[in-house]
DNA sequence: CCTACCGATCGGTAGG
DNA sequence: CCTACCGATCGGTAGG
C-alpha cells in the first residue's frame, strides 16, 4: 500500500494538493453513492488521498460538506428555470424548456442530483428551510407554465396544475434512478421522449 | 425519566413483550424517516422501550432488520401483480389495476414502501441481487401489459413499453415522497388522478 | 496535509 | 429483556 498502489484513486497519485472544490466534489460523488450517513469523514479522505483529518482544513465539518453540495445541485436547477422564463414563447415552450433542461442537469451533474433529491433530509435544521422553499419555489415555476398552458389553450383545462406539476416532476426526478451514462440516449433524445408522454400519454389518439 | 415520560412510545408504556414483528414494524417506521444508516440499534430500542442490546433475542443483526422490512415491501407489491392478472380483462384493466394497486401498496404501507424504495442500495450484497431481481420482475408487468395494451389497439403503438414503463413507475414511486396521510385525496383519489394523466398527458385533445 | 489524539457512539456478545 | 461489557469506528481537534 502506497502512493502507486492500484486502488488508490487518480487524485491520490496526483501530487497537487487539493481545493475546496475538489473536497465537495468527492463528497457528492460518495455522498451520491453511500448515503450521507454511509460516508465517514475517513472514507471521502480516502478517495482524495490525504486522512480523514485533513479535510478539516478545507471545511468545517461534514454537515457544511451536505449543505455545499446540495447547494450546487440547487443553483444548477434554478438556472433551468431562470434560463426557460428568459426564453420568452409560449408557455408550452416553457415547460418543454424545463423539461429538458431538467434532464440537462441530471445528465450533467449525476451526483449532486442525486446527492439533492436523496440527502436533503438529513440537512441541518438551520438550512433545510431554504432548501425546502427552493425545491417548492421550483415546483411553482412548473404549475406557472402548466397554467398559462391552460389559459392558452394549449393544455386541456380538465387537468390539476399542481398535481400535473408533480407527475411530470416524478417523472423528472425518477431519472437519477435509472440513467446510467453508458446508456445509448441522449439528454436531448430522453427529453424527447419525457415530452411525448407528458403531452399525450398512452393513448395519444390523435394530435 | 421514566416510564411515564410524555415522549416515551405508547409502546414503551404498555408492559406487553414485544414480538419480532413489533421490531420489523418499528424498523421500518425509522429506516423509512431517518434512513438505515441513520438509525441505531440504541434508537429502535428506544421506539420500542427497551435497550438497543435487547433487540438482538428478536433478530440476529441490523442487516437482518433491513432485509426483513423490504421483504414486506417486495411481498405486498407482488401481490399487486398477482391480483392484477389473477382478474383477467383487458390489457387496459391490467394497467389501471397495477396503477391503483400499486397506490393502496404505497398508502397503506408507507413505511415499508419507503424503506424499500430509499434503502434497498444498503442490502447486504447476498440479498441486493433477489431484490433487483424482484424489482425486474415487477417492471415487466408494466411493460407487459402496456405491449399488449399496443396489440389490442387500445394504446398507441408509437411509444416504447420499456420507456413508458420506467415513467409510469416513476409517478407511482414519487407517490412515497408527497403522500400525506392527513391529505385529502383517498388512495382511489390519488389512483384515479394518475390514470387520467397516463392515459393522455396534458393535451388530452379528445377521447 | 500529517501526527497523535479525544470522547462519543456504533453493532454486537456473554451471561443471566 | 437487562447488566455489563467489547473492539471498532465515528466526527472532530491541537499543534505542527
Amino acid at each position: 500500500m502506497g502512493p502507486t498502489d492500484a486502488s488508490a484513486s487518480v487524485a491520490a497519485v496526483s501530487g497537487s494538493p487539493r481545493t475546496r472544490e475538489d473536497v465537495v466534489t468527492a463528497a457528492s460523488k460518495l455522498f451520491a453513492s453511500r448515503g450521507f450517513h454511509g460516508t465517514s469523514m475517513r472514507d471521502l479522505g480516502d478517495e482524495l488521498g490525504m486522512l480523514g483529518s485533513s479535510l478539516y482544513s478545507h471545511v468545517r465539518g461534514k454537515n457544511e460538506l451536505l449543505v455545499e453540495v446540495i447547494a450546487r445541485g440547487t443553483r444548477f436547477f434554478n438556472g433551468v428555470v431562470a434560463e426557460a422564463e428568459a426564453a420568452g414563447g409560449s408557455a408550452k415552450d416553457r415547460l418543454r424548456r424545463l423539461v429538458s433542461g431538467h434532464v440537462q442537469v441530471v445528465v450533467g451533474h449525476i451526483d449532486e442530483s442525486r446527492t439533492f433529491l436523496f440527502e436533503s433530509r438529513f440537512l441541518p435544521a438551520a438550512d433545510r428551510g431554504r432548501i425546502i422553499e427552493m425545491r417548492d419555489d421550483y415546483e411553482a415555476a412548473y404549475r406557472q407554465a402548466i397554467r398559462d398552458g391552460i389559459d392558452e389553450g394549449s393544455f386541456t383545462a380538465d387537468i390539476d396544475p399542481a398535481t400535473t406539476a408533480i407527475f411530470i416532476l416524478s417523472i423528472l426526478n425518477a431519472l437519477i434512478r435509472w440513467y446510467r451514462p453508458s446508456g445509448d440516449r441522449d439528454a436531448d433524445a430522453i427529453g424527447a421522449e419525457m415530452w411525448a408522454f407528458i403531452e399525450n400519454g398512452v393513448v395519444r389518439s390523435e394530435r
